[in-house]
RNA sequence: GCGAGUAUGGCGAAACAGGCAGACGCAAGGGACUUAAAAUCCCUCGGUGGCGACACCGUAUCGGUUCAAGUCCGAUUACUCGCACCA
């Protein structure tokens, strides 16, 4: 078959019929929205990930399709980012017109692969239409108080020269360019995703996702429950501290501040003055990865202040120490030393009092003891045992007035400002008059103009731009600045989705009757490395959507499904700096692009990938080619003598119904390569019985129609030819997917493994209509089993129905 | 350091819900066809022993539960991923 040809006249019906398309006008059919992660167009051809991603995916939108469901598959681009920015400081070429150039590039990659995309509803974010309503989304979360402004310390990337969020920042590093992250106190736009923690963390356990990945989500919302405490200063401030172990209270000997906290100058004594600011100078400049180090020594400052313990009236000191985050819970800690690793490490350098007061149940009690355990020297809560000791201790806080129960998350405000070029402008502008004004709806997009000079100097290259700069006031008309930051691209992808119900929408970025209709995702397939980003802020964006009336569900992605990686042949990340990246033209160009995806399907588990390896892709070409010559054969075969119904003819059916019933389930789990064994195997049968010296003609031909039925799915175009070769009507993909027939799955008999004291002696059929005690009598009189029983007693029997009987003698 | 995951032939991998380990392929070896090669078709293919029907061993390691363990439980090792002073 010229699969070249073949492909290209398939396509173009296809494209005709506008068969690809979702079907508005078909409300009986059940919709069925599957989504595949949109592609970033850094480099202009597709790479075997793309495939992998979206070839299986496909095959299962078309597997759906086949069994009645009004299918929804879109496809687009995730345009805005700075590797286009990042290649445009290199070479000069601006990042629009390469990302044009790019996008156009692998639409015609992606149509020529063959998937089931409906292009009628392609966006892609850096288009004019699709950002003003990236815009429009910041205004709602703006008016809604989701989206503000402050100053904190950000992380700040010196190469891209650029703040992070949190979830960019690697172990200390930029993810993009592994540049060492300082911190910058800067004023930025940040999202609060932190309203939603507790909904982020209750809806996981309703989803269907990857357990790995929700567990990913789990610990990065991080929700810890402990007790807030209220420790006073001489000077009338009061510190309040967050511990998950009010157990230990009484064990604090010191309370230790950040050395960010606001309070930390203000409380410290003219003595301890110089000291103390040297440390919050030296604790500013240390890098990220210095601080986040655990083994690094800790360091600290005495500042020259005591607080009062509220449960005993002890006064203790008062420190610095940048082992406290400034960002988590309260920016303050209580130090108990003989309970807390930290604190023990930290008391013992600098000579402070170490206080036991829970002890070991049943043993001996090492410090720093960190478990459980029981309370001592702790007046009327000696004897009370971990939860229940927290308890009593909380409760007794609450009555003294000094604090009480306070849950925490380490989720932080997603920042979202960035000091690039190649992003949507946030519409907000500045004006010295009224301040942060929201830019009117109506006036949508704030355009982003194309003559910057973007290469970066560390300011926004926006903010050089004068003409884009000035504009005025919506409020009072007077002249005014506009923000100079661009929107993180993570912004864009959080609401693609909904965008694509609705993508021709002039008027709304979404409509509620498009929203209600096709959403949410059903099936979500794409990378992994999205866990704790993209799939967290499209959660938070439909959430806060939700709570502003726009849609009626709070989950985007019911079901989701991580396509493993596919390594270079080496096994290590394909790279240019590996030099072991391979391309799938080739291979598309000499076997096809349905042989291609065959064989990513076949050759590897879905969810796991692995070394990319093409021994077995020849392998696949022959399977196609036998299927090929044998759908041809049988369809050319006549069934004019008397067809039969035997043995063999109830064996090709039974293998036939067994084919249809696992691949199926197979297709459903997404584990194409079983499914595609199956189908092998079914071909083999098909190629035995058709050896037979008399064969059922009538039945070979439903045979092969299933098969080709079958295989659809795996390589459409393929078998939209093998369609139409045996005079199949209309699009195969327009048949409905075969059902296995489950009396044809009933065997007569069946193969048991016999067993003696749980060893193999031989095998037997059996027929299906024994009862147990029948099987029991049929195995004893077997010669092999005889032999092994032979003058001892058979204490038990144990069948397993169609697989196995055991008989323990003794 | 904490958490999660993975570990099966020469290779990619299968194994529903504890029930015949290695489906389906690749590679390899042997054979048929051919002047020859390619293509195609047939056979063998976890290891050890045996001419042999067969026997024993075998799913990272050690132990346990069970009539029965790749699968469940406990410990260990290696690799991968995530988090990383979150009080």
């Amino acid at each position: 078959m010229d699969m070249k040809a073949v492909e290209r006249k398939w396509q173009a019906r296809w494209e005709k019929a506008k068969f690809n398309q979702f079907d508005k006008k078909a409300p009986e059919k059940q919709k069925l929205y599957v989504l595949e992660m949109f592609s970033y167009p850094s480099g202009a051809k597709l790479h075997i990930g793309h495939w992998y991603n979206y070839g299986p995916a496909d095959s299962y939108a078309r597997f759906k399709r086949m069994q009645g469901y009004n299918v929804f598959q879109p496809m687009g681009f995730d345009a805005f980012g700075l590797p286009a920015e990042n290649y445009a400081i290199k070479t000069g070429v601006h990042p629009k017109d390469s990302t044009e150039k790019n996008i156009a590039t692998m639409e015609g990659q992606l149509r020529a692969m063959g998937a089931m995309f409906d292009w009628s509803a392609e966006i892609k974010t850096c288009d004019e239409s699709y950002y003003k309503w990236t815009q429009w989304m910041f205004l709602q979360l703006y008016k809604h108080g989701l989206a503000y402004r402050k100053e904190a310390p950000v992380n700040w990337c010196p190469s891209c020269r650029t703040v992070l969020a949190n979830e960019q920042v690697e172990g200390g590093r930029c993810e993009r360019c592994g540049t060492e992250v300082v911190r910058k106190n800067l004023t930025q736009w940040f999202f609060k995703i932190t309203e939603y923690a507790e909904e982020l963390l209750s809806g996981l356990d309703g989803l269907d996702w990857p357990e790995k990945t929700k567990n990913m989500q789990r610990n990065w919302i991080g929700k810890s429950t402990g007790c807030e405490i209220e420790f006073a200063c001489e000077s009338g401030d009061v510190i309040r501290v967050y511990t998950t172990r009010c157990d230990t209270i009484f064990g604090v000997t010191y309370v230790v501040l950040a050395p960010e906290h606001p309070l930390a100058l203000k409380l410290t004594t003219p003595e301890q003055l110089p000291a103390v600011e040297a440390y919050i100078a030296a604790a500013a400049k240390a890098s990220e990865i210095d601080r986040l180090s655990t083994t690094r020594e800790k360091t600290g400052v005495f500042t020259g202040a005591y607080c009062t313990n509220p449960v005993n009236g002890k006064k203790i000191p008062v420190y610095l120490a940048d082992y406290v985050l400034a960002t988590y819970g309260t920016g303050a800690v209580m130090a108990v030393p003989a309970h807390d690793e930290r604190d023990f490490a930290f008391a013992e350098k600098y000579g402070l009092p170490i206080v036991k007061v829970i002890e070991k149940k049943g043993g001996e009690t090492v410090l720093p003891y960190t478990e459980d355990g029981i309370m001592v020297g702790s007046l009327q809560f000696d004897g009370l045992f971990g939860e229940e000791a927290r308890a009593e201790v909380a409760a007794y806080i609450s009555k003294l007035d000094k604090g009480g129960k306070k849950v925490n998350y380490r989720l932080r405000d997603w920042l979202v400002s960035r000091q690039r070029y190649w992003g949507a402008p946030i519409p907000i502008v500045h004006c010295p008059n009224c301040g942060d004004v929201p830019v009117p709806e109506k006036e949508l997009p704030v355009k982003l103009p194309y003559d910057v000079e973007f290469r970066p100097d560390g300011k926004s290259p926006l903010a050089k731009n004068e003409a884009f700069m000035n504009t005025v006031c919506p409020k009072c008309g007077k002249p005014a600045r506009r923000d100079p930051d661009t929107l993180d691209t993570f912004v864009c992808s959080s609401w693609y989705y909904l965008r694509y119900a609705d993508a021709r929408n002039e008027k709304e970025p979404f409509s509620r009757e498009a929203a209600d209709a096709m959403l949410p995702v059903d099936t979500y397939v794409g990378g992994a490395e999205h866990a704790c980003m993209h799939l967290l802020y499209a959660r938070f964006f439909t959430k806060a959507l939700r709570d502003m009336g726009y849609l009626d569900f709070s989950e985007p992605f019911l079901r989701l499904v991580h396509q493993g990686v596919i390594l270079g042949p080496d096994g290590n990340r394909m790279s240019k700096s590996h030099g072991n990246i391979v391309s799938p033209d080739e291979y598309v160009e000499t076997y096809g692009a349905d042989a291609f995806r065959l064989y990513l399907m076949f050759g590897f588990s879905y969810t796991e990938g692995g070394p990319w390896n093409d021994d077995g892709i020849k392998a696949i070409a022959k399977f196609m080619d036998r299927i090929e010559k044998t759908v041809l054969r049988i369809h050319a075969m006549k069934a004019d003598r008397n067809e039969t119904y035997g043995a063999d003819e109830k064996a090709l059916d039974y293998a036939k119904n067994f084919a249809i019933e696992r691949v199926s389930r197979d297709l459903e789990n997404f584990s194409f390569n079983t499914a595609v064994a199956r189908i092998m195997e079914f071909l083999n049968t098909i190629g035995k019985y058709e050896a037979l010296e008399h064969k059922n003609i009538a039945l070979l031909k439903a045979a092969v129609h299933d098969l080709v039925l079958l295989l659809a799915p795996f390589a459409p175009h393929f078998c939209e030819e093998l369609w139409e070769t045996i005079g199949g009507k209309g699009f195969v993909f327009e048949q409905p997917y075969p059902v296995a027939d489950p009396k044809a799955l009933e065997l007569d008999e069946k193969e048991f493994a016999v067993q003696v004291n749980s060893r193999i002696v031989c095998k037997a059929m059996i027929s299906a209509s024994l009862s147990e005690e029948e099987i029991r009598t049929l195995a004893q009189s077997l010669p092999e089993v005889q032999q092994r029983i032979a003058g001892k007693t058979v204490k038990k029997c144990i069948v397993v129905p169609g697989r196995l009987v055991n008989l323990i003698v003794g």
